[in-house]
DNA sequence: AAATCATTTCGTTCGCCATCGAAATGATTA
DNA sequence: TAATCATTTCGATGGCGAACGAAATGATTT
């Protein structure tokens, strides 16, 4: 396998809940995903993750194990902020992941390549 | 959910048998996947695919279901020819991830935003 | 038509994982 | 410390899907 860090993201990725809640963290989230000057991180707590996926007032056993999948697969990052958890999007990942389809999509021959 | 095709195409994506069979396609598969002048198509045989990704020589019916959901998803087209059936990867369904991806890592706010 | 090759369908088995409710843990407030 | 809030862990259930072997289908060659 090229790639076991792609690999894992792809399969966290095709849990349609676990998607919706990239999505939301990436492009529905304005303003609650950055970094403080004193290095604290503001960003949407789990339970309004949950809230917005699934709809429940406070965060549901299921939705928690989505997102410490998605932080597994470092596609998210989850810091504590006094009692509730505070979700952000990894950019970095994302980016990643685009690169790597965007290089395949090149149809170009690799160095395993028979030519 | 924002892309019902990118959806499936994440899930299809999430078997590493699956991912190799892309990149193989893709990749080290060097001018076997082009389009001829007559309309005809050249590209790897379902038997040469299942022969790089298991090693077995000739296709076994897990990589045949591997190759359909493939196809069903929108990654690999398949077309028959002679008594073999010829895959080649769909580029443009690759562009299109990387699109996606590429899109989110931005990180900007999108319509359904509350901004 | 018969034989052969490439692939698919069928039916089964098995393991993983999404989901759920309830109990437990961590952190704050009174 | 007690109470409350936010989240996690535990244990159980159910369903999806990956893998396999055998039989069936499609296409070519003799």
């Amino acid at each position: 396998m090229a790639n076991e860090m792609i690999s894992r993201q792809l399969k966290a990725l095709s849990d349609p809940t676990r998607l919706h809640i990239v999505e939301f963290l990436a492009r529905e989230c304005c303003g609650k995903a950055s970094v403080l000057e004193d290095g604290g991180v503001i960003g949407a707590t789990a339970g309004e993750v949950c809230c917005h996926v699934t709809g429940a007032e406070q965060i549901t056993s299921t939705v928690s194990h989505h997102l410490h999948e998605l932080a597994a697969s470092g596609l998210i990052e989850m810091t504590r902020q006094g009692k509730a958890m505070v979700c952000t999007v990894n950019l970095n990942a994302l980016q990643n992941l685009a690169g790597y389809f965007g290089e395949m999509a090149k149809g170009e021959c690799s160095e395993g390549c028979c030519c």
